[in-house]
DNA sequence: AAACCGAAGTTGTATGGCCAACACCTCGTT
DNA sequence: AACGAGGTGTTGGCCATACAACTTCGGTTT
């Protein structure tokens, strides 16, 4: 169990304390000295602790005055956006899945493409249909490589967090690219989502890979509308956002 | 005219050279003291450089090994996601847009709440129309604040980049807020927009702040499916994204 | 052949320092 | 009252150093 770095705690706790109104929206936090002495720290490691915080959009940073708090912002870590499960706890909601089907095939373009597999190899397809406290949620459709598949595959279908039984097997997650848009339920969705056919789903295709920089997943995730917003903040700082351009028949599906 | 910072032109050149294969994709980058070296400049420097790469998702980074490159990401500058007009040029389109409607009004309790004024305070509404090489592809239902409002609203109807416009009149752009989810065509989406009532729309809602963190502008953005999706980034090292639960009559309409 | 060990290389964490650029306030001048 | 100059406080940029934690690889032992 390695101890978390000084700049996290130290990033936690004004995260909270942010949270909890102690500044006030708009207000000025501390100087980064005064954090420095307070902290018993430097200065250099406090500004890396108010770097996170300015990466998600809580503060703002500018030369010559003190950070101002932007908002109490909507942040959660990286592991509630990587989990279904995790997200849906921290909601007060239960989560529940199913596999629906899955299986062995040989990749095809886009797989290979987005796992970086030669192609001969083959990878783990499952259909997974999540819930949201019994109601139908989203349906899921992964692509797990060979080593990856070998590690799902066995697993029971009704396996709640597929993400969370990953990580205490030692596959770490590191880096995720979402997409986000919108298609038409197919037949398959309107069957397990209980929505008719052609109504709109909202998308997002993801591929997360491992801290080496190895592709891990791709996923393809329906959502019903209505009750599911994704919430990005950008930068000056970073830029994480972009928009696509797609040509009519996009590849990639 | 402010020069860049070191570390920005840096990160700019192993960028480019990144773009251009120079390391390959699952390469690895030299190590930061090499990096050091060639450009002259201490390690600290060459960190904060690729800190930029890798929270853009360009690079991984972990203890013990050289950075590898994780792929020819879509990576787009702050402004190109700020600037409808700037990206559609980026992409080879021709932007175009027309205001449709502007007047001030009495802020409601949404505009009050994201641009962070008081109940009193009045806001200019502005219904814009922009076209991607003269086709609809985005209706923008944009609130401004007093003094923001007061410099657009004299802007001539047909004004290709208001935030181009903004920009020279020394309004800066510091931070935004994204909110994307699925909404149906209204009335009035459906007859600038040219589809019909009920039509899934693929929507924005974003929030811009100036650099002290004072609100700018809110905007709901409403574009045509099937021609744009949302890319963003998260890891570890950088959480932006999360994944938002909305009661159904959820307000912030 | 497999497992273990250690050395070399690399990134992460943290300290400390220095100056420049900028915002903000005060005070004095106009 | 309006304006401008200057001083103070604060963050940004950059440097130098030291050690810790980790990966990788080669060699050794089992």
């Amino acid at each position: 169990m390695p101890a978390e770095p000084r700049y996290r705690r130290i990033a936690e706790e004004l995260r909270q304390a942010i949270a909890e109104h102690a500044y006030g929206p708009g207000g000025r936090l501390p100087s980064e000295g005064a954090l420095a002495e307070r902290y018993a720290v430097s200065r250099g490691t406090i500004r890396q602790a108010l770097m996170l915080l300015r990466h998600d959009g809580l503060v703002t940073s500018r030369r010559g005055t003190r950070r101002v708090v932007l908002d109490d912002a909507p942040v959660q870590d990286f592991a509630q956006m990587q989990s279904f499960a995790r997200w849906a706890r921290s909601i007060g909601e239960v989560p529940d899945g199913a596999v629906i089907r899955q299986g062995w095939h040989p990749a095809d373009d886009a797989e290979q493409r987005q796992l970086r597999i030669t192609p001969g190899a083959r990878v783990l397809r499952v259909l997974r249909l999540r819930h949201l406290s019994g109601r139908p949620a989203m349906l899921e459709r992964t692509s797990y490589p060979e080593p990856v598949g070998a590690i799902v595959e066995p697993l029971p279908p009704d396996t709640v967090s597929v993400t969370e039984f990953l990580e205490r097997g030692g596959v770490a997650v590191a880096d995720a690219e979402h997409t986000i848009d919108l298609v038409l339920a197919d037949a398959e969705d309107a069957e397990h989502l209980g929505c008719a056919v052609g109504d709109p789903l909202l998308r997002e295709r993801r591929r997360t890979t491992d801290p080496a920089g190895v592709p891990l997943e791709w996923s393809q995730d329906r959502y019903l509308p209505g009750s599911i917003a994704f919430v990005v903040h950008n930068s000056l700082a970073s830029t994480p956002l972009t928009r696509h351009h797609m040509v009519p028949d996009g590849r990639d599906g």
